[in-house]
DNA sequence: GCCCAGGGGGCTC
DNA sequence: GAGCCCCATGGG
């Protein structure tokens, strides 16, 4: 795992996740970039941002229309507003300084926000790794389908699975954690897309490419 | 016009 | 509990 690590940074670079001031917007950021492409999800945080929508407890105030019809850029923007404001709900209920998700223990946070409307397995753990610090690793559907092509794991791809792996092979290492899971998202969108380009893949000798018609998309 | 993007909930059987 | 469908905009 670190081997495949290691020649991911060296061709793609530090990847700079997760862009956000503060852990609120990271949350935030959390839930609106669920399928959805990143460059929409930035539109959507500045206008929450220029209408003061980035701080905890202001979501609720807003309600739900208000917060819909500006993250509309992001997709998806009824879904995402009832969540925003679910998550919104927690936070509050949790403390606004927002303090106990960088010093509560993380399996007791984790299932706190699986519980919340809207938050599943992929997005808890990005708010504990990227808001929280919490050495947490990020499973998405390009890890399951790289990690399918490598030849290291069965389908069909497994969550919890696949964050084992990945956790027991790796030192618990938050910044790591962080850099692996960006670097696994810029090889999904490049090399190993649906469509692989194998001849210009970083991992190489270490892919043994099996025919693409054995495995399934997504 | 088609496919994809840093998923998750809800319904059916 | 697995298998579908829905959500919805923006870019290649």
């Amino acid at each position: 795992m670190l081997d495949i690590y290691r020649r991911l940074f060296a061709f793609y670079g530090p990847q700079g996740w997760w862009p956000a001031e503060t852990p609120f917007e990271m949350c935030v950021g959390a839930i609106l970039t669920q399928a959805t492409a990143w460059r929409n999800v930035e539109i959507a945080i500045a206008r929450l941002k220029d209408n003061n929508l980035l701080s905890p407890g202001s979501l609720v105030a807003a309600g739900e229309e208000v917060v819909a019809e500006l993250i509309r850029p992001s997709g998806y923007y009824r879904q995402k507003a009832k969540r925003l404001i679910a998550l919104d709900r927690y936070i509050l209920s949790r403390g606004s300084s927002m303090d106990w998700l960088k010093e509560e223990d993380p399996q007791r946070l984790r299932q706190e926000l699986l519980a919340v409307h809207g938050i599943g397995p992929e997005t808890a753990d990005s708010i504990l790794l990227y808001a929280g610090g919490h050495p947490v690793f990020v499973v998405d559907s390009y890890t399951g389908r790289i990690l399918l092509r490598l030849g290291l794991i069965d389908p069909p791809p497994d969550y919890h699975r696949i964050q084992q792996m990945f956790m027991d092979e790796l030192p618990k290492d938050p910044a790591l954690y962080q850099e692996y899971h960006a670097l696994i998202v810029a090889l999904g969108k490049g090399a190993c897309n649906p469509k692989p380009k194998c001849g210009l893949c970083p991992l190489g000798d270490i892919c043994r490419a099996l025919p693409e018609s054995t495995f399934p998309r997504g």
